[in-house]
DNA sequence: CTCCATGTTCGACAATCATCGAATAAGTGT
DNA sequence: ACACTTATTCGATGATTGTCGAACATGGAG
């Protein structure tokens, strides 16, 4: 029995001063992963599986590995279910008002909400 | 002789209120194209083979398409050359503040002067 | 008219990407 | 134990992407 319960590999996330702004603008054209990011922007935290997006399980998976890796979402284990959360506050430390600015353009996009 | 010069098809520009944030994104998300919009950010206006980018004239043509059906930039012919500016008031006008704190992000990149 | 400079279009190519289904793993509840 | 829920990993697939070289088009200079 392992101590510390994990689902598969560690999660990595990389620190504030590594996050690559082409990882992020990247990671930020997608519209199922924009429309995660927008969910979290107005929610603290929240399970894999409720986010509004019409893909299948893999293809969530995907793209939170993706919004992970470039540092824009953290994730933590809890039981069965894995939380995730906007890094808004590191984001805004290494691209100050970057994420805000970009989270505004996508309200005034057609069908954003 | 065609009384309107032109080098072969119309440049076509997207509206302001066409501007897609996808595109707009993803054409930031190359370092090519960063690197044309950040020197467009600090000059009026520039001839395409003015850029210090180091790819060869082919793919800097397709990387001018792409930041142009963006909406972007825009493009002018005059007589030999295609001189660009960067679209930033009518940018600015469809995404408020976004375009600057992209540019201003990426002067906070390694490499980015 | 003939070079030359500027920049595009066309194909080709390897790499990356978004997507899915199937199999797997781990925790919860019965 | 067993089923159920949650979410991942793996492999495949078709689409898109960035890159280049070769050919072409256009305008100015000699």
């Amino acid at each position: 029995m392992s101590r510390t319960s994990r689902r598969r590999a560690v999660l990595e996330h990389p620190a504030p001063e590594e996050i690559d702004l082409f990882d992020v603008l990247h990671a930020l054209s997608d519209p199922t992963r924009m429309t995660i990011v927008r969910t979290l922007s107005t929610e603290p935290e929240r399970a894999c599986g409720t986010f509004p997006v019409d893909v299948a399980p893999s293809t969530l998976s995907h793209h939170f590995k993706v919004l992970r890796e470039a540092g824009l979402i953290h994730q933590r284990e809890e039981a069965n279910r894995r939380l995730t959360t906007l890094r808004a506050a590191e984001l805004d430390e290494r691209f100050p008002g970057m994420l805000t600015a970009v989270l505004g353009a996508y309200e005034r996009s057609p069908g954003a909400r």
